[in-house]
DNA sequence: ATATTTTTACGACAATTGTCGTAGATAATT
DNA sequence: AATTATCTACGACAATTGTCGTAAAAATAT
């Protein structure tokens, strides 16, 4: 059998899980101030994801005196791999070899991380 | 500068466009029996996708004998790659070490793949 | 030539997504 | 306490997606 479902976020939800998870527990403010770095988007529709999330079961919300702090409810890990595996299985037919050829082959990985990688596959296999 | 962005397909177009990639030319009863092998889904579903494919260039027909013939304009390892590089960016940061450890890590990847992969590092470092 | 079967073209629909605007509730300032 | 600033709740909207149904067009069989 397979495990529990996680959660699969769009690229806004994960936009904001990934602030989350880094300063969580944490306001609307500062998530929308966070997100707001690197894009164009206001407060309102940065709060409206977070309020879909709430009712989906991704985040949970702690009222602390007065000001609402939210904190995610989905672990990083899980929902990270939930999403490697979904393209692993839908495009790749499951072979991370070809997904890896893929990631790897053409873009510019620099050298140390395929070291860093390769270190990482000998200890996997070795066990 | 980056390269041409090639188009990205939602989970039922992918499943539409790997058939294609493999039986190109083809038709939409084809296309159709094959996707219907795996889940339940009408002609006209199936039909649809196509014509919207269609629609965003991403295939293209040729009427052959009366007959509508579709192959792919987007080519398949383009498009992995880019399926790929998005859940790289988008959930790893870049980090293919990170994104490589959520697929393998976990997973029950056959050992023989692991060392396939092993293998085709090392090629990839040494070069 | 007709009748039958297949195909294609299109419209429709509900659900989801990303995006705000507005209004009412709260908190902070003066 | 009154005023002002900030937040939250919620509705709205256009675009996209996945799914069909129906009707018109085309091909096939009788």
């Amino acid at each position: 059998m397979s495990q529990k479902p996680v959660y699969q976020p769009t690229e806004a939800e994960l936009e904001i899980l990934k602030v989350i998870w880094e300063l969580e527990p944490t306001s609307v403010r500062a998530i929308h101030e966070r997100i707001a770095e690197g894009k164009n988007v206001g407060y309102t529709t940065v709060l409206k994801q977070i309020q879909r999330l709430m009712e989906k079961g991704v985040l949970e919300k702690e009222v602390v005196d007065g000001t609402h702090l939210y904190r995610a409810v989905a672990r990083e890990t899980d929902v990270k791999q939930q999403l490697v595996d979904k393209v692993l299985h839908n495009a790749f037919g499951g072979s991370a070899l070809d997904m890896m050829m893929h990631a790897l082959g053409n873009d510019k990985t620099p050298p140390e991380e395929l070291m860093e990688l390769k270190k990482w596959l000998d200890a996997q296999i070795k066990k």
